[in-house]
DNA sequence: AGTACCACCTGACGGC
DNA sequence: TGCCGTCAGGTGGTAC
């Protein structure tokens, strides 16, 4: 799941369920999920502290503690959070739980294990150093412009690298260069400004749709790719069969007809 | 600076 | 039922 829009939705609720309240205990149930810190240390530092607020950077959601350090969550293919009462409902994969004092607990769900949790004291320095790009949301156009315009090799695996623009990922790239017209394979600097700017519209628009319709495909219009690539693999607008081919390893759909 | 390929992981699915 | 290959909305390393 988790591109930009899936984490902004994730971000949202976490905010609607787990601020402000102390934390009581925290598990750590798999280490795999952790690079550059402890289960000890996590398991040490976060019971007594609260949550006061989050920030999303691109795929990554940083959650501000009352310590003023962030406890870091990215969530590979398979993660989400879940909150719940009961212990009936803690999710299969769950590989960290924090328990609040108010008997509610917050589960990170992981199960290919390709996430991972970190706790840091500046969120920006850590931003630095992975060396991610600007925020796909947060970008001006002349940036975006110049982006592209500079980079060799196709328009996907320039959307997708999250190096220069944070955020997007396999299915978003489809959608944007669906909605905008451009075959994924087209090199990123032999596209005409008219282009540029038009895929730039649409991955702001997509972008923020998908995250009003709570990224649920049965919610999006009918004209997006993204409801049919699991069912009937048509495209929406000339009926015929969207085609699979690979880019840098992924599959990408795309419309030859409507495309290029 | 690209791409291709492998690795990290778990699990679902189709073919035999 | 079981085994096997393949694939999955991510990312990092290596070789070319």
């Amino acid at each position: 799941m988790p591109e930009l829009p899936d984490v902004e939705v994730f971000r949202n609720y976490l905010d609607s369920t787990s601020l402000n309240q102390s934390i009581q205990s925290v598990q750590l149930k798999s280490l795999k999920i952790l690079k550059e810190i402890s289960s000890q240390e996590l398991e040490k530092e976060l019971p007594g502290r609260k949550i006061l607020g989050s920030h999303r950077h691109g795929k990554h959601l940083f959650l501000r503690m009352d310590d003023a350090r962030w406890l870091m969550l990215h969530f590979g293919m398979t993660g989400f959070l879940k909150y719940f009462e009961r212990m009936e409902e803690d999710p299969k994969h769950d590989r960290m739980l924090i328990n609040f004092e108010n008997g509610f607990h917050l589960a990170y769900v992981c199960q290919r294990l390709l996430g991972e949790v970190n706790l840091v004291e500046d969120k920006d320095k850590l931003i630095q150093e992975r060396e991610m790009g600007r925020d796909a949301l947060e970008m001006d156009y002349n940036t975006f412009k110049k982006i592209i315009q500079e980079k060799r090799g196709s328009i996907k695996s320039a959307l997708m690298n999250q190096k220069y623009i944070s955020g997007i990922g396999n299915i978003y790239s489809d959608e944007i260069l669906f909605q905008a017209g451009v075959h994924p394979k087209k090199e990123a600097k032999q596209l005409g400004e008219a282009k540029i700017k038009k895929i730039y519209q649409e991955m702001r628009t997509v972008l923020t749709k998908a995250i009003e319709y709570h990224v649920d495909p049965a919610q999006f219009p009918d004209s997006y790719m993204l409801p049919h690539r699991d069912t009937d693999l048509r495209c929406p607008r000339c009926h015929n069969s969207f085609q699979q081919i690979k880019i840098t390893g992924r599959t990408a759909y795309v419309c030859p007809h409507c495309q290029e």
